[in-house]
DNA sequence: TTATGGCGATTTTTT
DNA sequence: ATCGCCATAA
């Protein structure tokens, strides 16, 4: 038995556990220890999040809740403290001392925890199985989405879907709600398929139904249409055993509510919850945690209001605020401490943030030491802007960098062009993440339009975008035919098309509807069969489909990088083929859940362009922030509502924190954007870093004189030749001389009336109604006309 | 039914 | 600048 009393050996246990958890602050080990109970911990950018969250879920699994804990184990003996003593002094502990240790130790597999991107999810994991070995695998770290997914696949019958619904993504709202309109005779004029669709969005954000939208809408126009939208697509979504995002979360809260006996077998089965980027939960989000902890409420949330940057997509900045009024007692721990960036970005980012009066209020430090200057530029225009930076890269690759050591971030993909095309030229590797991505690639989405129909023949819209591709005859017309019979009669569309030339009104598509019917159903056959892999099943459809030749007489020139893309899916399902357990309607789950910031490896040599959105969670030495001005960032949609001002304040705050040693922000004096010139001013944002904090330089100088070209001293010159960027011609066009209703003379055209007469670029574009060959648009500069 | 061309509208951000 | 829609023609 002990020899020495209980205190001490509570004492020397925590000083056992610190040691294992030395690595961290003060902060840090607080929150690791603070395991019973819910907790807040408000985790500035580069504060050492994640490590929190691996070390705590560690602490967990290891210890439990010793650290505050007057539980002593019997079985302790003497050596087992000589041991642990030994520890202290720097020896290896073995696991089976660490055991007798604990209090409560959580099985791994009774532990959550809940990110947003896949990326988190796979790092959080890889680290906790790092640190644990085996035991780590069976944590749940995964996003809100898979768990939902994973949830509802278990019991979504009784919600009344089968276990392989489909997942509609985007695109597949897209087309659902076009035909949901058309059905209702909504034009789309009015009411734009995307503006309903969000709309639809944040009902189920917030966990409203159709009825309780159409009880809100009242008597509002526009909201009862939108309600009776919402309840169409709903209906369509259901017949069709489908899904979308925010229908994972809705759903899941909705069978937690609607059966106990599910809500209380997860409530049991997870001892602690850990959710990170609390910050950007929505209230769907938020309701099936706190349903989740309700029982236990060992719930750990980590966020920082300060990156609160999808408001715009539901989340609501109210569930960190409230925390601590929804869980009274929880403890707040907040992480200022900064192991990333320079003291001078931190003071930048700093001042920035603290215009915002919506916050909790807390300031990055970092031992790291003050660092370099910010460094603003004012570029001439977007491209001398791309230009400044490639060379600013390649002087830096050039004494000893790695291209991976920089990213460009920007507001809004369409900026990516501009450093597209300026990389290539100058042979700078690049990777852009985000914008078009892979599943998003028509060919791909029609192979996976195949394999869902395969998996699940009542998917409406995926049927629809393959009933005709490649081309087989089968027009609209025939398709809601046979749509509309199927309904009808209460069959199947399957079922319809199978014995199609049992109704005339398909009789001129029947052969062709029984033959594609016939098809597919021998693929589901192939895929319920176990003689075939699922590779194989992919290439029979793309054999039985004749896709590649289709390919090559849709678009020759595309063909080639088509056909590829289809075969990199193959490798894509091979690879998940190598999984236990691995089925068609995990493999569709999982690519509807994946998006391109997943796929982003920091491995690879290159520079990283993105949108600060996608950037969130990275860090690299050298930031660049492009395009900080009035109407680009802040956009022009937001420069004039207070609120979201404040929202694009914090994506500023996110896009500074990115930065580890060096930031150059940047803006131009002109900028091509969205086809047509804008001068903006620089950002206010700009204005709100510290003036001796920032590093002003601009591509032009101001005095010189009117009409003389500026000096193009440096290395402007070279690249302006290769007609990337053709200066202004210092002769003005005659482009003014014709204004509207003026008449004018063409050489081939006859005479015409100007309708409109638009400045554009250089010139001037022309409307001209002629008298013989119509209405035309015409360049001024380039008409030849003569004035009557 | 499919192919084409012109026209207009449209631009955050993403699981 | 690009995309998607629509009307028109084959």
């Amino acid at each position: 038995m002990q020899s020495i009393d209980k205190n001490e050996i509570k004492k020397l246990r925590r000083l056992v556990m610190e040691k294992d958890f030395s690595r961290m602050n003060d902060m840090q080990r607080q929150a690791v220890f603070a395991t019973e109970g819910p907790l807040l911990v408000l985790a500035g950018a580069g504060s050492g999040k994640t490590t929190v969250l691996v070390n705590r879920i560690a602490n967990i699994i290891r210890y439990g809740r010793a650290y505050d804990s007057d539980f002593i184990n019997a079985n302790l003996t003497d050596a087992d403290i000589e041991d642990c003593k030994r520890f202290i002094e720097g020896e290896e502990l073995s696991d089976s001392v660490r055991f007798l240790l604990a209090d409560y130790p959580s099985p791994a597999w009774k532990v959550m925890a809940i990110t947003f991107t896949n990326k988190a999810a796979g790092e959080l994991k890889d680290r906790l199985i790092n640190m644990l070995g085996e035991e780590g695998e069976q944590i749940w770290a995964s996003t809100f989405h898979s768990s939902c997914a994973r949830i509802l696949r278990r019991d979504a019958e009784r919600l009344g879907y089968t276990p392989h619904f489909t997942i509609y993504d985007a695109d597949d709202q897209r087309r659902v709600m076009k035909a949901v309109l058309r059905d209702l005779d909504i034009s789309e004029k009015t009411m734009p398929p995307r503006a309903v669709l969000s709309e639809i969005s944040r009902a189920k954000d917030s966990l409203r139904t159709p009825d309780i939208y159409e009880s809100e809408a009242a008597e509002d126009f526009r909201l009862k249409m939108i309600a009776r939208a919402y309840r169409a697509y709903q209906r369509k979504l259901e017949e069709s055993d489908a899904m979308d995002f925010d229908d994972l979360i809705a759903n899941t809260v909705k069978l937690f509510k609607a059966c106990p006996d599910i809500l209380e077998y997860y409530q049991d089965r997870f001892n602690y919850i850990m959710v990170d980027e609390y910050q950007d939960t929505n209230h769907a989000q938020y309701e099936f945690v706190n349903l989740l902890a309700a029982k236990k409420k060992n719930l750990c949330v980590v966020g920082d209001d300060d990156q609160s940057i999808y408001k715009f997509r539901g989340a609501t900045i109210e569930n960190i605020m409230n925390f601590e009024h929804d869980y009274p007692g929880a403890q707040v721990i907040r992480l200022e401490q900064n192991y990333r960036s320079t003291q001078n970005i931190l003071d930048a980012a700093n001042a920035v943030i603290s215009n915002n009066t919506e916050r909790k209020g807390k300031s990055l430090w970092t031992g790291n030491g003050e660092g370099k200057m910010i460094s603003y530029h004012l570029a001439e225009n977007e491209v001398d802007e791309a230009d400044k930076i490639s060379r600013i890269i390649l002087d830096g690759v050039g004494g000893g960098a790695k291209f991976s050591d920089y990213a460009v971030l920007y507001r809004m993909n369409a900026q990516s062009q501009n450093f597209e095309r300026m990389f290539a030229k100058q042979g700078i590797p690049h990777r852009i993440i985000g914008g078009t991505r892979f599943y998003e690639r028509q060919e791909i989405r029609d192979m996976i339009a195949y394999l869902s129909v395969v998996n699940n023949p009542a998917d409406e819209i995926r049927m629809r975008r393959i009933i005709n591709r490649p081309k087989r005859g089968l027009g609209d017309k025939s398709v809601d035919t046979a749509f509309q019979i199927a309904e009808q009669v209460g069959e199947t569309f399957m079922e319809v098309i199978s014995h199609a030339e049992d109704f005339p009104a398909l009789s001129r598509a029947a052969a062709k509807l029984k033959a594609f019917g016939e098809m597919i159903s021998r693929f589901i056959r192939m895929n319920e069969s176990d003689d075939f892999t699922m590779n194989e099943l992919y290439q029979e459809i793309i054999d039985e489909t004749d896709y590649i030749e289709f390919l090559q007489a849709d678009d020759p020139e595309r063909a080639q990088d088509r056909t590829e893309n289809v075969e990199e899916l193959s490798s894509n399902i091979q690879r998940y083929e190598e999984n236990e357990g691995a089925t068609l309607s995990g493999f569709l789950e999982e690519i509807a859940l994946f998006t391109d910031i997943d796929n982003y490896d920091e491995g690879a040599d290159t520079v990283v362009l993105m949108t600060v959105h996608s950037a969130k969670g990275l860090e690299f030495p050298v930031v660049f922030l492009p395009g900080w001005e009035e109407g680009v960032f802040p956009g022009t949609a937001v420069i004039y509502n207070p609120a979201e001002v404040e929202e694009e304040r914090r994506l500023a705050y996110v896009a500074i924190t990115r930065a580890m040693k060096e930031l150059f922000v940047s803006g131009a004096e002109s900028r091509m954007i969205f086809g047509s010139t804008a001068r903006n001013r620089a950002s206010r944002f700009i204005d709100e870093i510290p003036e001796e904090l920032l590093e002003r330089t601009r591509s032009r100088e101001y005095n010189i004189r009117k009409g003389v070209m500026p000096d193009f001293s440096s290395s402007e010159h070279e690249n302006y030749q290769n007609n990337i960027y053709k200066p202004k011609p210092s002769v003005p066009a005659p482009a003014g001389t014709f204004k509207a209703g003026d008449t004018v003379e063409h050489k081939t055209f006859g005479t015409g009336l100007i309708l409109t007469a638009a400045p554009m670029a250089n010139d001037t574009l022309l409307e001209i109604a002629f008298d013989k060959v119509g209405t035309k648009k015409l360049f001024a500069n380039f008409a030849r006309l003569t004035k009557n």
